[in-house]
DNA sequence: GTCTTGACAAGAATCATTCTTAAGTGGTAT
DNA sequence: ATACCACTTAAGAATGATTCTTGTCAAGAC
């Protein structure tokens, strides 16, 4: 946790139970998900902590956040390359992890610079079969 | 366009007007996009009405809804499987037409139930380099 | 022509996310 | 230990995309 520490990033408790909340957190939870779970131990902690802290968390490539749900944003503490795969009808979302071959067609890699890609699958988990 | 006729699916004219301009458009556009448009054409039209046809298009399986871009959601009138490049910078959306090879590893294939995949590039146009 | 089932316009409602503001606090320097 | 200040917080308002509601209308079936 010490290893957060650095210019303009402050330790206040309530960003403290945020990553330990999305600490190895496999769920990819949302910021309701999270805001309802931290709230348990911080009642007057508002939405838009939440959302302040995950931003900030972003910005500083502590964590993640995946657009794979259209309904709403995921957060993921791993930030390591990986893909997803969702249940279409419970939204449930799980790594992926492999290292797929995927690189654009040459004449369009050239001209559009790829920084990176990420693969989404969809299908049904196995509750909902 | 008469392929479209079917049952239960009337040819109105503000559909008619959302069709063409969504027929063999590779922008991606916006619900905006396409409002603004047709508007033109149509100055009663309502935004609901966009979206409402916009769903029954999908629905039918006319068109499809891209999640890439986290702002807004995007429609394609290509329902053929292929992948998208979207530029971090300006959200330009472009087509990736090629046919990857991906599968999920096999214990999560066998208990999830994969219907198919989407992989999501992203970087940077020549516009914005 | 009549009927039925969508489709329409208009606007309200919803919901996720962002912004605003005033008050509070962590971490650094003194 | 104290003071300071930039960052953080809570609370709520605002925003913006999307969905819902309601009364009206019209396409296509018969
Ligand atoms: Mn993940
Ligand atoms: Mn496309
Ligand atoms: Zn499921
Ligand atoms: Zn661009």
């Amino acid at each position: 946790m010490e290893r957060y520490r650095e210019k303009g990033f402050k330790l206040t408790p309530q960003r403290i139970a945020i990553m330990k909340f999305l600490e190895g957190n496999k769920n990819h939870p949302s910021a309701e998900d999270i805001y309802l779970y931290v709230r348990k131990t911080f009642p007057t902690m508002s939405f838009a902590t939440v959302y302040n802290n995950l931003e900030t968390l972003r910005e500083k490539g502590h964590i993640s956040s995946l657009s794979i749900d259209p309904e709403r944003r995921r957060y993921d503490p791993d930030t390591s390359s990986h893909h997803h795969l969702i249940c279409l009808k419970c939204k449930m979302v799980v790594d992926v992890h492999a290292d797929f071959k995927v690189n654009v067609p040459e004449e369009q890699n050239t001209a559009f610079e790829v920084l990176g890609s990420h693969i989404e699958f969809y299908g049904t988990c196995p509750e909902c079969k």
